[in-house]
Order: C-alpha cells, then structure tokens, then sequence
DNA sequence: GTCTATAACTGGATAGAC
DNA sequence: GTCTATCCAGTTATAGAC
C-alpha cells in the first residue's frame, strides 16, 4: 500500500538530498504492542493523534508538530519511528485497514452461509454497511476518527487516494456478487452506479460534518449512527432494487 | 458568508502585525468583468486557477504561489486582490454560489407552479438535483471544478464547511417541503435523513474521483454524469419511498 | 529511545519602485 | 495595476548528544 502526494509544492529542491536513504527504523505498524508505565506507547499516541488531526483536516492541513504535541513526544520522535509525514499518514490508514477488511469479508461469508439462495438486497447492503457502522458507533474516539479519514480520503480526487480505497476493492465486488444473486437479471454496470450512491451516502456519514444538525435545525445529528444505520439500509436497498429492475439503454445514454 | 480557518499553524505570531488592517482594495467578485487585450482578466484568471488548484487538494494543499504560476500572474497580485489566501478561497466559492442558487430555486418555482397538486417524489428529488448536474455536465472545466470543490466543502469535518454549505439551506427546506406534498404522512425527521443520504450520493458524484472506474474495471465512469442523472434521480427517489413509507420509531432508537 | 539544535527550506504577506 | 525584493514565521527533516 503506497500513497504518495507530490505535487510541485512538497517537490525537492535541485540539490540531491539524502531524504529516504536514511536508514529508517522499519517498525511495523501492527497490533498494539506493549504497554509503558500504565498507558500506551508513543508511537501509539503518534498513531492515535495524527488520525485525530488528519481526519479532521486533511494531509496538508496538519502538520509533524502538531502530532507531536497532541500525542505528547518530542517532535523528532514522529520522524524517528515514520521517517516521513507521508510515512505517517499511510501508518494511520494502514493501522486498522486489515481490520476491518476481514470483519467485513467475514460478514458476508456468514451471511451468505446463512442465506443459502435466499439473498435479498436488504441483505447484501447491511453485510457490507453494517460491520463498518457498527464500528463507527460503537468504537472508541480512535475508531471514529479512522473512519472519518477514510471518508476524506474516499472523497478525495487528488492521487493521496487510490490506493488505500482500493485495498477494499473486493468488498465492492462482493457487494455487487450477492446483490446480482438477489437481482439476477441485471447489467453489472447498474450495479455499479448503485454502489456509487451508497458509497457516497456512507462517505458523509462518516465524515460527520455537522451540516445536517444545522440545515434540520438540530432534528437530526449527523452522528447519530444509530438511527443513520437501519434508514441508510433500507434507503440504498430501495434504490437498488429500483434502479437494477428498471431497463434502461446499455450505454451512456 | 464569512469563511475562516484558524487551526494552530496559521496563528499569527504573537508580536502585532498589521494583517487585516491594510486598507484592502475590495474589489467585488461579481460578475465578468471587461476584458483585457482579448484574455480574461488577471482577477479572473486567478479566480479560475485558485477554483482548480483548491477544488483537487483543499485549502492547504494549494500555495498562493501555484495559483499565481498557473494564472500566469505575478504571485503578490493575488493578494492585491484578495489580501489573504482564505479571502481568495471565500471568493473562489462565492463567485458561482448566487447563480446555482437562484437557478435551483427557479427550477422549484417552475416544478410547483407546472405540476400543482401532483407533485411527485421522483420530480422533486429531480428538480433538487438536475439543474446542478446539468451545469456539472455541460459546464466548462471551470463549472466543473467549481462543483468538485463544493463537494470537496460539503464533506469537510473541519470547520471550512460550514459557511458557503448553509448558503444553500433554503434549497434543502423546498425539498423536504415538495417531498411532504407527495408524502404527506411523513415525519420530518425522515425526510432530513434521506436527504442526508441523497447529499452524499451527489458529493461523490461531483467529486469524481475515479475510483469507480477502477473497481468497476472500466465499466462506469465517475465522470459519467449523463449516466448518473437519471439513475441517481430513480435511486435516490426509490429511497425516499422506502424510508418514508415504513412506520419507524420517533427517535434514535 | 528520547531530546536539543539546527539545517534547509517553504509559504503567506507586504513595502515600495515602476 | 503590476512586479521586485524581501521579511520572517513556521515546516520537514536530520545530526548528534544523552
């Protein structure tokens, strides 16, 4: 997984610099490792602060000493264990990215175990949202934020995006596999568009931006993923099921 | 509309500085304006350069200089014009508001005043949506980039969004409205949900990311708007329907 | 592993000549 | 209006001492 940002501003300058042929302390990012008198470890907090800060203000909207304070270390210290800010960001979206990747797919292998051939698409759209949203709800600050900061990135059309988003890439397909077993006469393509409109619901769901607190002047809160979980089901589930039953011309009209 | 960011980093250094005070040329960002040797106007060009470089990498991801470079203008007259990058920013995303807005508002004017009492579900979601993919579709690259950058805002957690975002609150308000006709039985509170849900399916749309022609492997193109329109009106409709129709506990659950 | 110090820049903003 | 020349705070990143 590897995602790099370099437009002409983070360009090196002329002179040839040592940048990234320093040795770096390759630490894996994985599990949460041992503890240090009572609380978790820097690197942890590093990890845990800059998915606080990232996900609230994008890549470039953060900086290394920001991380550094909120997370209570040195600023060097950040450097030392990620080498690089783009080192850091990717740790943050690799972090929990396995994770969820395997709750999700095992969703869908109990579902279908379950179901046999009696998938329905009100099925299919909870076992690829609802994994996610539980986590979203239910999780701590850390999860909330990480999920946040892949809505930003899922919506992000610079090139910081692709890959991480297409790590999930087999969650889509899964999707689209058990929703064509329900829906069995319908062209891939639709489908895909339909996955489109769900994506982008659950994208600003997650993002949480608060516009909808204000525009229903305080009816709905946009974080209130208990009543967003049942209705976004349901509310993706009648628009599949409209749009794949509908023919329509192949093509791009 | 008053537009700030004020994150640590931009904090202006505790000795006083005379920022804010210098008497600002305000030249007002309306309409365009007469041109110059054949060529749109310095002020325009800058405005076109900022709408592209901010609508790809966000507020911090864009140097004043860069849109200086890419306007083919001297970097210190952006900020004659504009006195501070978020001033470029503010006017960036109020230039092109006023004409959306009326034009959306007038689309209502003429669905409401055409259908009377038969209004549908599917005719106001599409009186919301239409006249602003109609311009996403066939408007220059600048109404193009224009559209991206709002989805861009509209999904920001940070406190950017707001401001521009609840311009368009009205809109929004003559949705619900034209929704409760059709579906008089419904509360509120749904039908701010499901607008939640149709927002967020048009904030992906308009940012066009790309990601769907890759997990689609080319089957469907993010930027395919022409097939977007009618499959996100029908969804997004058929969603309403569901959500709107099922008896639901009052609140979170 | 952690912190101090600092190199080597970048970026917003402005004064003041043309 | 436009451009040159800066100012200077803040930024990433890295030695090198503890």
């Amino acid at each position: 997984m590897k995602i790099t940002r370099d437009n002409g501003k983070t360009a090196r300058s002329p002179v040839s610099r040592v940048t990234k042929l320093r040795p770096k302390p390759k630490r894996a990012t994985v599990g949460r490792p041992r503890k240090v008198d009572g609380s978790v470890i820097a690197a942890d907090r590093i990890l845990d602060a800059a998915e606080d800060l990232f996900s609230k203000r994008g890549f470039d909207g953060v900086t290394m000493r920001e991380v550094a304070i909120l997370a209570n270390v040195d600023a060097a210290l950040a450097h030392y264990y990620f080498a690089t800010k783009q080192g850091l960001f990717d740790a943050v979206l690799e972090r929990r990215a396995e994770l969820v990747f395997s709750e999700r797919m095992e969703a869908f292998d109990v579902y279908e175990a379950t179901q046999g051939d009696k998938v329905t698409v009100e099925g299919a759209v909870a076992t690829f949202v609802i994994p996610l949203l539980e986590r979203a709800r239910n999780g701590d600050i850390g999860w909330k934020n990480y999920f946040r900061l892949i809505a930003l990135v899922n919506n992000d059309a610079s090139h910081v995006a692709p890959s991480i988003m297409s790590y999930f890439d087999p969650l889509v397909h899964r999707l689209i596999t058990v929703v064509k077993r329900a829906l069995p006469d319908t062209r891939e393509e639709e489908l895909f568009w339909c996955f489109h409109f769900l994506t982008g619901a659950l994208t600003l769901a997650l993002s949480r931006t608060g516009r909808l607190d204000r525009v229903s002047g305080g009816l709905c809160r946009s974080d209130d993923l208990a009543s967003i979980e049942p209705r976004m089901v349901e509310y993706c589930a009648a628009g599949f099921r409209s749009v794949c039953t509908h023919d329509r011309k192949p093509a791009t009209k």
